[in-house]
DNA sequence: ACACAAACGAGAGCACTGCTCTTGCATTGC
DNA sequence: GCAATGCAAGAGCAGTGCTCTCGTTTGTGT
């Protein structure tokens, strides 16, 4: 009954199995997930392209890995925007975590395609990705309910055939706001990640040049939708 | 100098062409992108896969192919829908096209994919997508231009930062409009999609289930955002 | 302390991919 | 009619994910 459940063994595992994630987060950031080649991280791990299976059962199972990986890493980029602003205007916070996430994703891209964009044909991401996934739109609700109690929050209805989903998805994500406000997070969490998706992706190429003043334009027109009052309106 | 430049040669290579593309966008339609295989294609269609490259040069080549079929048909069902509201007011016809793209998205989700998911790594898309790319835009576009002919349009004022790109921006986009429209149709058009986008990749799994209801509700939001007075906002 | 079982690494091998090259046949233009 | 060209087929190369087998190492129960 040692702590680590038997010994060196583990200990070597659990280091190679790192080793792994950490060569194949490498190549994932340089070459995107297309590129990522079991045979290729092996090679330069100095060990035989079989042996990897003993810690990745396939392929999918190592990208499922790095997946979870950048959805933390992008959420507790998002978190870390939201930690800083505390205290600030709500509009500001907005701002600020909304700028977090594009950094994060320029500076990610094929982690960014990885989570955000067209999914690997037939991948179906298992359920353990969920919790890391929600991290985001958590942080961007967080500005949400924290405008609400300091009351710069205005929260406009909804439309009355979307008023039982409107409760549904309140229950889930906003128990403690006005259930008007779910569609609304959800709606504006989705564009804000298209729009972003659209950057990375270069769909912006030869037609939004200042792409940072654009971004922060936009993103004021998204606080507006969720009811927040931008911070920086001309 | 005949019409046709070689005769029945020709013929039979644009014929073989079309058949090619027709299985690729077959397997397209079925498995996505990353499945499909040249050799695949040429073993349907009964012939060597070396053959396969008399027609395409490389399977880049042949997705390129695909995916300014894939604009056009998007693109053209966007315009069909804009044609088919013709008269109706602007608010109407928004929801229209939007639902248009919607709709066609829904349907042909591996061909969303290859045109607004991830970008096929090491793939820049050649400039021959441009034009069909730019249609759907542009049916977008036309319902704002029409609502501002009709005086249905709120143009608002644009941040004094963004004045010059927003000049840029219309000058190649909508060069007969106020320049500030521009940078919000392009946000908007990048978010629909980017709504969209997440609707068809799954990423609204166990979030929003009344998808259509909630979709209707967000386009109206997006129609706020260009000027337009959605149609049937209660 | 010893034996047994589980975990492990390496290698060979299968079926598949994109792509190239050579060879031989058919069609075309002169 | 003949040379030139277009074309299809096959073999082959380098690479992939993944499986199976075969010794070896490691951990554990008696």
């Amino acid at each position: 009954m040692t702590s680590t459940p038997h010994g060196a063994r583990a200990r070597a595992r659990i280091e190679i199995t790192a080793a792994i994630k950490e060569e194949a987060r490498r190549r994932l950031a340089e070459q995107g997930a297309a590129e990522l080649s079991l045979r290729a991280v092996a090679r330069t791990l100095g060990m035989a392209s079989s042996a990897i299976y003993r810690y990745f059962p396939s392929r999918d199972d190592l990208l499922t890995a790095l997946i979870i990986d950048a959805y933390d890493s992008l959420g507790e980029t998002a978190e870390a925007a939201l930690k800083a602003s505390e205290g600030a205007p709500a509009g500001t916070r907005w701002t600020a975590v909304c700028e977090a996430i594009r950094g994060w994703a320029l500076a990610h891209p094929h982690e960014y395609a990885l989570i955000y964009g067209s999914p690997v044909p037939g991948y179906a991401a298992p359920a353990t990705t969920v919790p890391a996934a929600a991290r985001v739109g958590f942080a961007l609700i967080d500005v949400v309910r924290d405008a609400h109690r300091t009351g710069e929050l205005d929260v406009a209805p909804v439309p009355a055939d979307l008023e039982p989903e409107a409760a549904r998805m309140a229950e889930d994500l906003v128990p403690d706001l006005p259930p008007a406000v779910a569609p609304a997070c959800v709606a504006v969490w989705a564009q804000l990640l298209g729009l972003i998706g659209f950057e990375v992706f270069g769909q912006f190429t030869r037609i939004v040049e200042e792409r940072d003043a654009f971004f922060r334009h936009t993103i004021a027109g998204l606080a507006r939708t969720v009811g927040l009052r931008p911070a920086d309106t001309l």
